[in-house]
DNA sequence: TAAACATACAACTAGTTGGTTGTACGTTGT
DNA sequence: ACAACGTACAACCAACTAGTTGTATGTTTA
């Protein structure tokens, strides 16, 4: 394939890490807006606001439509549901974590060969 | 007060922006592990990993705890469940604006002088 | 048709990032 | 005591980022 899971995550957590695009990105989730518009609403030049918009489109968050001259800005909820979801897993090796803690505790005399720390060897 | 909530999360997303410090984020969530343990598993310097926790501490998703020689790294899960809390709150703007929608589908004769499109006024 | 508007993109600049090597300092083991 | 280990940090470099101005192209409107 040509974008990897980790490509995208990639965008995702870049597109995000700046302020002025998560404004955005609040904006459009909560109604489309033209670029424009958009520009209007911070201190800096429409072509800076153009470029935040262009990578949180990159990035899959915001989708555009095309009406006449305008270009009209969409949140894409979806993609903010996948962000979470990959948060998730992060939360589910956590929980991993804990469930062999409890296990080691519950059952202190099984898994008699092995050592006491580090079970978690990288695959890679 | 000192680190605004855009401070944080600037640094959490900047932070998960980085495939390799991601991935140093999952290992430590799944356990605890020292800096050199962690560097072993990548293909670049000690200091490159070093400084890929250093930032990963400084965004809170991390925590050390000193023993002996070694600096034991661990997850922060609470920090990742504030980054899936702030994508939540994206998701319900999204939601109210659903629900606009849907209102004014409800009751197509009301608000009768407003013009059709864009309610969402900026408040800057 | 011409002027104003909305967008897109190229080129440039200053600051930041992700990597490197080298050095310093406390801890462990012989 | 001393060598090896684990960590931290400074200095440096190439690549990238976030902003700027300027230009080009298409769309409305007078």
């Amino acid at each position: 394939m040509s974008t990897s899971d980790e490509d995208r995550a990639d965008a995702w957590f870049h597109a995000l890490a700046d302020r002025t695009r998560r404004d955005i990105l609040r904006r459009v989730l909560a109604g489309e807006h033209s670029v424009t518009a958009l520009a209007q609403s911070y201190d800096m030049s429409f072509a800076a606001v153009q470029k935040h918009v262009a990578v949180l489109e990159r990035a899959g968050l915001l989708t555009k439509r095309r009406q006449g001259r305008e270009a009209l800005a969409s949140g894409d909820v979806e993609a903010v549901r996948s962000v979470g979801l990959m948060l998730g897993e992060l939360e589910a090796l956590w929980r991993g974590r804990i469930a062999r803690m409890d296990e080691l505790l519950a059952t202190p005399d099984t898994t008699p060969g092995t050592t006491t720390h580090d079970t978690t060897h990288g695959t890679d």
